[in-house]
DNA sequence: GACAATTTGGACAAGGATGTCTAATTTTTT
DNA sequence: AAAAAATTAGACATCCTTGTCCAAATTGTC
Protein backbone atom coordinates (compact mmCIF):
# COMPACT_ATOMS: atom_id res chain seq x y z
CA UNK A 1 0.00 0.00 0.00
CA UNK A 2 2.37 2.36 1.30
CA UNK A 3 4.44 1.70 -2.30
CA UNK A 4 1.60 1.78 -4.29
CA UNK A 5 0.96 5.37 -3.29
CA UNK A 6 4.11 6.58 -2.95
CA UNK A 7 4.22 5.47 -6.80
CA UNK A 8 1.17 6.91 -7.35
CA UNK A 9 1.89 10.39 -5.85
CA UNK A 10 5.82 10.59 -6.24
CA UNK A 11 7.24 12.19 -3.53
CA UNK A 12 7.97 14.97 -5.68
CA UNK A 13 6.22 17.24 -3.37
CA UNK A 14 3.23 18.05 -4.37
CA UNK A 15 3.68 19.83 -7.44
CA UNK A 16 2.23 23.43 -6.97
CA UNK A 17 -1.06 21.62 -8.69
CA UNK A 18 -3.47 23.71 -8.45
CA UNK A 19 -3.57 27.08 -6.51
CA UNK A 20 -6.16 28.29 -4.48
CA UNK A 21 -9.58 29.61 -6.75
CA UNK A 22 -9.92 32.42 -4.78
CA UNK A 23 -6.31 33.22 -5.31
CA UNK A 24 -7.05 33.57 -9.04
CA UNK A 25 -10.35 35.13 -8.51
CA UNK A 26 -8.41 38.14 -6.54
CA UNK A 27 -6.16 38.29 -9.53
CA UNK A 28 -8.39 38.78 -12.07
CA UNK A 29 -10.47 41.28 -9.95
CA UNK A 30 -7.34 43.36 -9.27
CA UNK A 31 -6.94 43.58 -13.46
CA UNK A 32 -10.15 44.59 -13.85
CA UNK A 33 -10.26 47.39 -11.28
CA UNK A 34 -6.51 48.17 -11.93
CA UNK A 35 -8.06 48.57 -16.09
CA UNK A 36 -10.83 50.46 -14.47
CA UNK A 37 -8.99 52.99 -13.14
CA UNK A 38 -6.04 53.55 -15.10
CA UNK A 39 -8.66 54.18 -17.49
CA UNK A 40 -10.54 56.65 -15.73
CA UNK A 41 -7.48 58.46 -13.67
CA UNK A 42 -4.41 57.70 -15.88
CA UNK A 43 -1.51 56.42 -15.16
CA UNK A 44 0.09 58.83 -12.79
CA UNK A 45 -3.57 59.30 -11.22
CA UNK A 46 -4.20 56.16 -10.81
CA UNK A 47 -3.84 55.50 -7.11
CA UNK A 48 -3.02 51.80 -5.49
CA UNK A 49 -5.49 52.11 -2.33
CA UNK A 50 -8.30 53.24 -4.84
CA UNK A 51 -7.95 50.21 -6.86
CA UNK A 52 -7.61 47.80 -4.19
CA UNK A 53 -10.44 49.07 -2.72
CA UNK A 54 -12.31 48.84 -6.37
CA UNK A 55 -11.06 45.20 -6.24
CA UNK A 56 -12.47 44.67 -2.77
CA UNK A 57 -8.81 42.95 -1.85
CA UNK A 58 -6.18 44.88 0.77
CA UNK A 59 -3.20 46.94 -0.78
CA UNK A 60 -1.06 44.77 0.24
CA UNK A 61 -2.12 42.41 -1.54
CA UNK A 62 -2.01 44.08 -4.78
CA UNK A 63 1.62 44.09 -4.31
CA UNK A 64 1.42 40.66 -3.54
CA UNK A 65 0.55 39.77 -6.88
CA UNK A 66 2.22 42.24 -9.20
CA UNK A 67 5.09 44.22 -7.68
CA UNK A 68 4.70 47.83 -8.48
CA UNK A 69 2.73 50.21 -10.20
CA UNK A 70 4.15 49.76 -13.37
CA UNK A 71 3.99 45.96 -13.53
CA UNK A 72 0.55 46.35 -12.92
CA UNK A 73 0.33 48.99 -15.83
CA UNK A 74 1.63 46.51 -17.66
CA UNK A 75 -0.34 43.21 -16.02
CA UNK A 76 -3.40 45.16 -17.13
CA UNK A 77 -2.39 46.22 -20.40
CA UNK A 78 -1.18 42.90 -21.70
CA UNK A 79 -4.49 41.10 -20.29
CA UNK A 80 -6.98 43.07 -22.23
CA UNK A 81 -4.72 43.25 -25.20
CA UNK A 82 -5.17 39.21 -24.90
CA UNK A 83 -8.67 39.01 -24.41
CA UNK A 84 -9.05 41.76 -26.77
CA UNK A 85 -7.60 40.11 -29.69
CA UNK A 86 -9.60 36.66 -28.83
CA UNK A 87 -12.52 38.69 -29.38
CA UNK A 88 -11.57 40.74 -32.62
CA UNK A 89 -10.40 37.14 -34.39
CA UNK A 90 -13.88 35.20 -33.25
CA UNK A 91 -15.45 38.06 -34.51
CA UNK A 92 -13.65 37.94 -38.16
CA UNK A 93 -14.23 34.18 -38.26
CA UNK A 94 -18.07 35.29 -38.44
CA UNK A 95 -17.23 37.02 -41.58
CA UNK A 96 -20.12 36.72 -44.20
CA UNK A 97 -17.78 34.55 -46.99
CA UNK A 98 -20.78 33.35 -49.09
CA UNK A 99 -23.14 35.98 -48.69
CA UNK A 100 -26.64 35.69 -49.62
CA UNK A 101 -27.33 39.27 -49.39
CA UNK A 102 -24.59 41.31 -49.56
CA UNK A 103 -25.44 44.74 -47.65
CA UNK A 104 -27.36 42.76 -45.49
CA UNK A 105 -24.48 40.19 -44.41
CA UNK A 106 -21.90 43.11 -43.98
CA UNK A 107 -24.08 45.44 -42.07
CA UNK A 108 -24.40 42.58 -39.74
CA UNK A 109 -20.78 41.90 -39.46
CA UNK A 110 -20.12 45.04 -38.69
CA UNK A 111 -22.47 45.32 -35.96
CA UNK A 112 -20.80 42.31 -34.52
CA UNK A 113 -17.53 44.38 -34.62
CA UNK A 114 -18.39 47.20 -33.09
CA UNK A 115 -20.57 45.29 -30.35
CA UNK A 116 -18.14 42.60 -29.54
CA UNK A 117 -14.75 44.60 -30.41
CA UNK A 118 -14.55 48.21 -29.96
CA UNK A 119 -17.31 49.38 -28.11
CA UNK A 120 -17.11 47.03 -25.35
CA UNK A 121 -14.75 47.53 -22.32
CA UNK A 122 -11.62 45.75 -23.27
CA UNK A 123 -12.15 47.23 -26.57
CA UNK A 124 -12.90 51.10 -24.39
CA UNK A 125 -10.08 50.69 -22.20
CA UNK A 126 -7.51 49.70 -24.70
CA UNK A 127 -8.10 52.67 -26.85
CA UNK A 128 -7.75 54.95 -23.99
CA UNK A 129 -4.76 53.28 -22.21
CA UNK A 130 -2.98 52.97 -25.60
CA UNK A 131 -3.59 57.04 -26.60
CA UNK A 132 -2.87 58.23 -23.20
CA UNK A 133 0.52 55.66 -22.47
CA UNK A 134 2.02 54.39 -25.84
CA UNK A 135 4.76 56.70 -25.79
CA UNK A 136 5.61 55.88 -22.02
CA UNK A 137 5.33 51.99 -23.02
CA UNK A 138 6.61 51.16 -26.61
CA UNK A 139 6.87 47.86 -26.23
CA UNK A 140 3.45 47.37 -25.06
CA UNK A 141 2.15 49.31 -27.97
CA UNK A 142 3.91 47.46 -30.47
CA UNK A 143 2.59 44.12 -29.06
CA UNK A 144 -0.53 45.23 -29.37
CA UNK A 145 -0.47 46.77 -32.47
CA UNK A 146 1.65 43.39 -34.22
CA UNK A 147 -0.86 40.86 -32.45
CA UNK A 148 -4.03 43.35 -32.98
CA UNK A 149 -5.14 46.14 -35.55
CA UNK A 150 -2.38 45.01 -37.77
CA UNK A 151 -3.53 41.29 -37.97
CA UNK A 152 -6.68 42.19 -38.17
CA UNK A 153 -6.35 44.64 -41.11
CA UNK A 154 -4.77 41.68 -43.45
CA UNK A 155 -7.55 39.23 -42.38
CA UNK A 156 -10.28 41.85 -42.83
CA UNK A 157 -8.09 42.51 -46.45
CA UNK A 158 -8.06 38.74 -47.03
CA UNK A 159 -11.70 38.57 -46.55
CA UNK A 160 -12.57 41.22 -49.08
CA UNK A 161 -10.23 40.10 -51.64
CA UNK A 162 -12.02 36.80 -51.36
CA UNK A 163 -15.49 38.55 -51.78
CA UNK A 164 -13.83 40.37 -54.84
CA UNK A 165 -12.39 37.48 -56.34
CA UNK A 166 -15.89 35.92 -56.61
CA UNK A 167 -17.72 39.11 -57.85
CA UNK A 168 -19.01 40.49 -55.31
CA UNK A 169 -16.62 43.69 -55.26
CA UNK A 170 -14.34 45.45 -56.92
CA UNK A 171 -11.41 46.36 -54.89
CA UNK A 172 -8.15 47.64 -56.59
CA UNK A 173 -6.21 47.23 -52.94
CA UNK A 174 -7.41 45.06 -50.53
CA UNK A 175 -5.24 46.61 -47.71
CA UNK A 176 -6.80 50.38 -48.01
CA UNK A 177 -10.56 48.71 -48.94
CA UNK A 178 -9.69 47.21 -45.07
CA UNK A 179 -8.76 50.06 -43.42
CA UNK A 180 -11.92 52.37 -45.30
CA UNK A 181 -14.05 49.02 -44.70
CA UNK A 182 -13.59 49.93 -40.57
CA UNK A 183 -13.44 53.71 -41.02
CA UNK A 184 -16.69 54.12 -42.52
CA UNK A 185 -17.97 51.29 -39.98
CA UNK A 186 -17.11 53.76 -37.32
CA UNK A 187 -17.47 57.15 -38.75
CA UNK A 188 -20.48 57.75 -36.89
CA UNK A 189 -19.38 56.54 -33.22
CA UNK A 190 -16.26 58.78 -33.25
CA UNK A 191 -17.87 61.55 -30.86
CA UNK A 192 -19.50 59.07 -28.55
CA UNK A 193 -16.09 57.05 -28.42
CA UNK A 194 -13.91 60.45 -27.48
CA UNK A 195 -16.41 61.35 -24.93
CA UNK A 196 -15.81 57.72 -23.50
CA UNK A 197 -19.40 56.74 -23.64
CA UNK A 198 -20.53 53.25 -25.28
CA UNK A 199 -23.03 53.87 -28.07
CA UNK A 200 -26.37 52.57 -28.07
CA UNK A 201 -27.61 49.70 -30.11
CA UNK A 202 -29.49 52.16 -32.28
CA UNK A 203 -26.30 53.94 -33.05
CA UNK A 204 -24.29 50.65 -33.75
CA UNK A 205 -26.61 49.80 -36.23
CA UNK A 206 -27.04 53.34 -37.87
CA UNK A 207 -23.00 53.82 -37.86
CA UNK A 208 -23.27 50.03 -39.50
CA UNK A 209 -26.02 50.57 -42.07
CA UNK A 210 -24.66 54.38 -43.25
CA UNK A 211 -20.61 53.02 -43.17
CA UNK A 212 -22.13 50.11 -45.46
CA UNK A 213 -24.11 51.04 -47.75
CA UNK A 214 -21.24 53.44 -48.88
CA UNK A 215 -18.61 50.92 -49.06
CA UNK A 216 -21.11 48.95 -51.16
CA UNK A 217 -21.69 52.43 -53.41
CA UNK A 218 -18.00 52.39 -53.52
CA UNK A 219 -16.64 48.81 -54.13
CA UNK A 220 -19.83 46.86 -54.82
CA UNK A 221 -20.62 45.45 -58.14
CA UNK A 222 -23.31 44.69 -60.55
CA UNK A 223 -23.99 41.33 -58.67
CA UNK A 224 -24.95 43.87 -55.42
CA UNK A 225 -26.55 46.13 -57.02
CA UNK A 226 -28.79 43.78 -59.25
CA UNK A 227 -29.89 41.66 -56.10
CA UNK A 228 -30.53 44.73 -54.04
CA UNK A 229 -31.19 48.05 -56.34
CA UNK A 230 -33.12 50.17 -53.95
CA UNK A 231 -31.98 49.70 -50.40
CA UNK A 232 -34.82 51.51 -47.93
CA UNK A 233 -34.21 54.91 -46.46
CA UNK A 234 -33.29 54.54 -42.74
CA UNK B 1 30.78 105.68 -37.56
CA UNK B 2 29.25 106.00 -34.08
CA UNK B 3 26.66 108.11 -35.99
CA UNK B 4 25.93 105.27 -38.75
CA UNK B 5 25.12 102.70 -36.02
CA UNK B 6 23.40 105.00 -34.52
CA UNK B 7 21.42 105.66 -37.38
CA UNK B 8 20.75 102.56 -39.20
CA UNK B 9 19.52 101.30 -35.28
CA UNK B 10 17.33 104.10 -34.93
CA UNK B 11 16.25 105.58 -31.02
CA UNK B 12 12.96 105.36 -31.67
CA UNK B 13 13.07 102.15 -29.86
CA UNK B 14 10.19 99.69 -29.99
CA UNK B 15 6.94 101.84 -29.39
CA UNK B 16 5.77 102.11 -26.08
CA UNK B 17 3.03 100.05 -25.79
CA UNK B 18 1.81 100.55 -22.97
CA UNK B 19 1.87 97.26 -20.45
CA UNK B 20 3.04 94.18 -22.25
CA UNK B 21 5.57 93.06 -23.89
CA UNK B 22 7.43 90.73 -21.87
CA UNK B 23 4.34 90.01 -20.35
CA UNK B 24 2.44 88.96 -22.85
CA UNK B 25 5.22 86.72 -23.86
CA UNK B 26 5.68 84.85 -20.90
CA UNK B 27 1.92 84.02 -20.48
CA UNK B 28 2.12 82.63 -24.00
CA UNK B 29 5.15 80.55 -23.26
CA UNK B 30 3.24 79.19 -20.44
CA UNK B 31 0.25 78.24 -21.96
CA UNK B 32 2.69 76.63 -25.37
CA UNK B 33 4.65 74.60 -22.37
CA UNK B 34 1.37 73.72 -20.49
CA UNK B 35 -0.18 71.96 -23.13
CA UNK B 36 2.70 70.12 -24.39
CA UNK B 37 3.85 68.91 -20.97
CA UNK B 38 -0.74 68.44 -19.86
CA UNK B 39 -0.82 66.39 -23.50
CA UNK B 40 2.84 64.36 -22.89
CA UNK B 41 2.13 62.99 -18.84
CA UNK B 42 -2.03 64.01 -18.41
CA UNK B 43 -3.24 65.99 -16.11
CA UNK B 44 -2.18 64.36 -12.55
CA UNK B 45 1.12 63.96 -14.52
CA UNK B 46 1.52 67.02 -15.22
CA UNK B 47 3.95 68.84 -13.01
CA UNK B 48 3.95 72.77 -12.45
CA UNK B 49 7.73 72.97 -12.02
CA UNK B 50 8.41 71.09 -15.62
CA UNK B 51 6.10 73.24 -16.84
CA UNK B 52 7.99 76.02 -15.34
CA UNK B 53 11.34 75.21 -16.56
CA UNK B 54 9.90 74.17 -20.01
CA UNK B 55 8.21 77.80 -19.99
CA UNK B 56 11.59 79.19 -19.20
CA UNK B 57 9.88 81.33 -15.98
CA UNK B 58 9.97 80.73 -12.42
CA UNK B 59 7.13 78.52 -10.98
CA UNK B 60 5.78 81.87 -8.94
CA UNK B 61 4.89 83.12 -12.04
CA UNK B 62 2.93 80.73 -13.54
CA UNK B 63 1.07 80.94 -10.37
CA UNK B 64 0.85 85.07 -10.88
CA UNK B 65 -0.51 84.15 -14.48
CA UNK B 66 -3.20 81.47 -13.98
CA UNK B 67 -4.28 80.55 -10.08
CA UNK B 68 -4.14 76.91 -9.51
CA UNK B 69 -3.29 74.20 -11.90
CA UNK B 70 -7.09 73.55 -12.65
CA UNK B 71 -7.30 77.41 -13.95
CA UNK B 72 -4.20 76.72 -16.12
CA UNK B 73 -5.34 73.67 -17.69
CA UNK B 74 -8.37 74.82 -18.87
CA UNK B 75 -7.07 77.95 -19.97
CA UNK B 76 -4.67 75.69 -21.77
CA UNK B 77 -7.63 73.80 -23.77
CA UNK B 78 -9.51 76.95 -23.99
CA UNK B 79 -6.53 78.36 -25.82
CA UNK B 80 -5.80 75.30 -28.12
CA UNK B 81 -9.92 75.21 -28.78
CA UNK B 82 -9.61 78.60 -29.76
CA UNK B 83 -6.93 78.29 -32.11
CA UNK B 84 -7.92 74.97 -33.55
CA UNK B 85 -11.45 76.33 -34.76
CA UNK B 86 -9.93 79.59 -36.13
CA UNK B 87 -7.71 77.27 -38.60
CA UNK B 88 -10.10 74.69 -38.70
CA UNK B 89 -12.42 77.25 -40.69
CA UNK B 90 -9.90 79.19 -42.52
CA UNK B 91 -9.65 76.15 -44.06
CA UNK B 92 -13.10 75.31 -44.81
CA UNK B 93 -13.40 78.76 -46.67
CA UNK B 94 -10.87 76.95 -49.10
CA UNK B 95 -13.15 74.41 -49.89
CA UNK B 96 -13.70 73.79 -53.47
CA UNK B 97 -16.79 75.14 -54.64
CA UNK B 98 -16.48 75.05 -58.32
CA UNK B 99 -13.84 72.51 -58.95
CA UNK B 100 -12.36 72.02 -62.15
CA UNK B 101 -11.12 68.70 -61.83
CA UNK B 102 -13.33 67.37 -58.43
CA UNK B 103 -10.68 64.71 -57.55
CA UNK B 104 -7.81 66.50 -57.18
CA UNK B 105 -9.35 69.95 -55.83
CA UNK B 106 -10.84 67.21 -53.03
CA UNK B 107 -7.33 66.14 -52.55
CA UNK B 108 -5.69 69.23 -52.10
CA UNK B 109 -8.79 70.31 -49.63
CA UNK B 110 -8.24 67.19 -48.10
CA UNK B 111 -4.45 67.81 -47.38
CA UNK B 112 -5.38 71.03 -46.55
CA UNK B 113 -7.16 69.98 -43.67
CA UNK B 114 -5.48 67.23 -42.45
CA UNK B 115 -2.17 69.14 -42.63
CA UNK B 116 -3.61 72.40 -40.73
CA UNK B 117 -6.21 71.21 -39.07
CA UNK B 118 -5.91 67.28 -37.91
CA UNK B 119 -2.10 67.01 -37.91
CA UNK B 120 -0.68 70.22 -36.16
CA UNK B 121 -0.39 71.16 -32.86
CA UNK B 122 -3.59 72.38 -31.75
CA UNK B 123 -5.16 69.78 -33.51
CA UNK B 124 -3.12 66.82 -31.73
CA UNK B 125 -3.04 68.33 -28.38
CA UNK B 126 -6.63 68.76 -28.40
CA UNK B 127 -7.06 65.06 -29.26
CA UNK B 128 -5.29 63.85 -26.71
CA UNK B 129 -6.87 66.03 -23.92
CA UNK B 130 -10.42 65.47 -24.64
CA UNK B 131 -9.54 62.44 -24.93
CA UNK B 132 -7.94 61.87 -21.48
CA UNK B 133 -9.54 64.49 -19.75
CA UNK B 134 -13.27 65.01 -21.26
CA UNK B 135 -15.17 63.32 -18.38
CA UNK B 136 -13.50 65.70 -15.52
CA UNK B 137 -14.02 68.78 -17.73
CA UNK B 138 -17.65 67.97 -19.51
CA UNK B 139 -18.42 72.00 -19.60
CA UNK B 140 -14.82 72.12 -21.77
CA UNK B 141 -15.72 69.32 -23.85
CA UNK B 142 -19.41 70.66 -25.11
CA UNK B 143 -17.71 74.19 -25.34
CA UNK B 144 -15.00 72.44 -27.78
CA UNK B 145 -17.25 70.00 -29.47
CA UNK B 146 -20.51 72.78 -29.90
CA UNK B 147 -17.70 75.68 -31.38
CA UNK B 148 -15.71 72.86 -33.32
CA UNK B 149 -16.49 69.55 -34.62
CA UNK B 150 -20.67 70.29 -34.87
CA UNK B 151 -19.74 73.57 -36.73
CA UNK B 152 -16.88 71.36 -38.88
CA UNK B 153 -19.59 68.91 -39.81
CA UNK B 154 -22.59 70.99 -40.51
CA UNK B 155 -20.41 73.56 -42.70
CA UNK B 156 -19.02 70.62 -44.83
CA UNK B 157 -22.27 69.28 -45.01
CA UNK B 158 -23.32 72.32 -46.26
CA UNK B 159 -20.60 72.48 -48.92
CA UNK B 160 -21.01 69.10 -49.95
CA UNK B 161 -25.06 69.05 -50.48
CA UNK B 162 -23.51 72.63 -52.96
CA UNK B 163 -21.57 70.65 -54.88
CA UNK B 164 -24.52 67.73 -54.99
CA UNK B 165 -27.03 70.50 -56.38
CA UNK B 166 -24.47 71.46 -58.87
CA UNK B 167 -24.14 67.65 -60.02
CA UNK B 168 -20.93 66.96 -59.28
CA UNK B 169 -22.29 64.41 -56.37
CA UNK B 170 -25.25 62.24 -55.45
CA UNK B 171 -25.90 62.04 -52.05
CA UNK B 172 -28.40 61.14 -49.99
CA UNK B 173 -27.87 62.87 -46.74
CA UNK B 174 -25.53 65.51 -46.75
CA UNK B 175 -24.51 64.96 -42.88
CA UNK B 176 -23.84 61.61 -43.07
CA UNK B 177 -21.50 62.00 -45.92
CA UNK B 178 -19.69 64.69 -44.66
CA UNK B 179 -18.84 62.50 -41.44
CA UNK B 180 -17.88 59.81 -43.90
CA UNK B 181 -15.30 62.17 -45.97
CA UNK B 182 -13.67 62.78 -42.87
CA UNK B 183 -13.48 59.41 -41.63
CA UNK B 184 -12.47 58.54 -45.26
CA UNK B 185 -9.70 61.61 -45.19
CA UNK B 186 -8.28 60.14 -41.92
CA UNK B 187 -8.54 56.25 -42.30
CA UNK B 188 -4.99 55.50 -43.03
CA UNK B 189 -3.68 57.78 -40.49
CA UNK B 190 -5.09 56.48 -37.54
CA UNK B 191 -2.19 54.26 -36.21
CA UNK B 192 0.11 57.22 -36.31
CA UNK B 193 -2.06 59.30 -34.50
CA UNK B 194 -2.58 56.65 -31.58
CA UNK B 195 0.93 56.68 -31.67
CA UNK B 196 1.49 60.45 -30.79
CA UNK B 197 3.27 60.99 -34.07
CA UNK B 198 2.85 63.35 -37.00
CA UNK B 199 2.68 62.03 -40.38
CA UNK B 200 4.65 62.60 -43.15
CA UNK B 201 3.46 64.64 -45.95
CA UNK B 202 3.64 61.92 -48.17
CA UNK B 203 1.36 59.61 -45.82
CA UNK B 204 -1.02 62.55 -45.86
CA UNK B 205 -0.83 62.33 -49.53
CA UNK B 206 -1.76 58.91 -49.78
CA UNK B 207 -4.42 58.98 -46.93
CA UNK B 208 -6.08 61.94 -48.53
CA UNK B 209 -5.81 60.37 -52.56
CA UNK B 210 -7.47 56.52 -51.08
CA UNK B 211 -9.92 58.78 -48.87
CA UNK B 212 -11.36 60.81 -52.09
CA UNK B 213 -11.38 58.08 -54.62
CA UNK B 214 -13.23 56.33 -52.42
CA UNK B 215 -15.72 58.98 -51.64
CA UNK B 216 -15.85 59.99 -55.37
CA UNK B 217 -16.75 56.20 -56.32
CA UNK B 218 -19.30 56.37 -53.42
CA UNK B 219 -20.65 59.41 -54.42
CA UNK B 220 -19.43 60.89 -57.37
CA UNK B 221 -21.48 61.04 -60.82
CA UNK B 222 -21.21 60.52 -64.37
CA UNK B 223 -19.91 63.99 -64.19
CA UNK B 224 -17.07 63.64 -62.42
CA UNK B 225 -15.92 59.93 -64.30
CA UNK B 226 -16.81 61.63 -67.65
CA UNK B 227 -14.04 64.11 -66.70
CA UNK B 228 -11.68 62.21 -65.17
CA UNK B 229 -12.30 58.36 -66.04
CA UNK B 230 -8.98 56.76 -65.56
CA UNK B 231 -7.55 57.69 -62.22
CA UNK B 232 -3.52 57.22 -62.47
CA UNK B 233 -2.15 54.10 -59.68
CA UNK B 234 -0.53 55.93 -56.66
C1' DG C 1 17.35 108.58 -12.76
C1' DA C 2 13.33 107.44 -9.88
C1' DC C 3 9.41 104.62 -9.46
C1' DA C 4 6.16 100.83 -10.03
C1' DA C 5 5.23 96.37 -11.62
C1' DT C 6 6.90 91.97 -12.48
C1' DT C 7 9.88 88.21 -11.98
C1' DT C 8 12.88 85.24 -9.44
C1' DG C 9 14.70 81.72 -6.37
C1' DG C 10 14.28 79.61 -2.36
C1' DA C 11 12.18 78.23 1.88
C1' DC C 12 8.18 76.24 3.70
C1' DA C 13 3.86 73.73 5.41
C1' DA C 14 0.37 70.50 4.28
C1' DG C 15 -1.16 66.69 2.04
C1' DG C 16 -0.91 62.50 -0.71
C1' DA C 17 1.17 58.39 -2.76
C1' DT C 18 4.28 54.57 -3.00
C1' DG C 19 6.18 50.69 -1.21
C1' DT C 20 7.78 48.05 3.12
C1' DC C 21 7.08 45.75 7.33
C1' DT C 22 4.69 43.16 10.96
C1' DA C 23 1.45 40.71 13.62
C1' DA C 24 -2.97 38.78 13.49
C1' DT C 25 -6.44 36.38 10.93
C1' DT C 26 -8.45 33.76 7.37
C1' DT C 27 -8.39 30.27 3.81
C1' DT C 28 -6.62 26.14 1.74
C1' DT C 29 -4.15 21.83 1.78
C1' DT C 30 -2.59 17.67 3.94
C1' DA D 1 -6.96 18.72 13.32
C1' DA D 2 -2.58 20.63 12.00
C1' DA D 3 0.39 22.89 8.81
C1' DA D 4 1.10 25.96 5.07
C1' DA D 5 -0.15 29.68 2.26
C1' DA D 6 -2.53 33.81 1.51
C1' DT D 7 -4.86 37.89 3.15
C1' DT D 8 -5.67 41.77 6.09
C1' DA D 9 -5.24 46.18 8.62
C1' DG D 10 -2.37 49.33 10.14
C1' DA D 11 1.77 51.81 11.04
C1' DC D 12 5.52 53.75 8.86
C1' DA D 13 9.50 56.09 6.23
C1' DT D 14 10.30 58.42 2.14
C1' DC D 15 9.54 61.07 -1.52
C1' DC D 16 7.01 64.21 -4.42
C1' DT D 17 3.78 67.96 -5.43
C1' DT D 18 0.97 71.79 -4.68
C1' DG D 19 0.38 76.32 -3.37
C1' DT D 20 2.02 80.29 -0.32
C1' DC D 21 5.19 83.67 1.38
C1' DC D 22 9.03 86.80 1.07
C1' DA D 23 13.15 89.45 0.05
C1' DA D 24 16.04 90.50 -3.73
C1' DA D 25 16.71 91.39 -8.50
C1' DT D 26 15.04 92.62 -12.90
C1' DT D 27 12.24 94.88 -16.09
C1' DG D 28 9.65 98.54 -18.01
C1' DT D 29 7.40 103.35 -17.25
C1' DC D 30 7.42 108.33 -16.13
Amino acid sequence: MDFMTTAIVPDTLPPPVSLPRGHEAKRASILDAAGSVFCREGFAGANIDLIAAEAGVSRQTVYNHHGDKQTLFQAVVRDLTERSNAGVFATLATFPDQPKDIEADLIAFCMRLNRNCVCNREGKFLRKLMQAESERYPELFSEWRDHGPAKTWSALAARLARLAHAGYLDIDDPDVAARQFLALANADLHMTFLLGGTPSEAEVLSSATNGMRAFLRAYGTARCVAEKPQPAAV
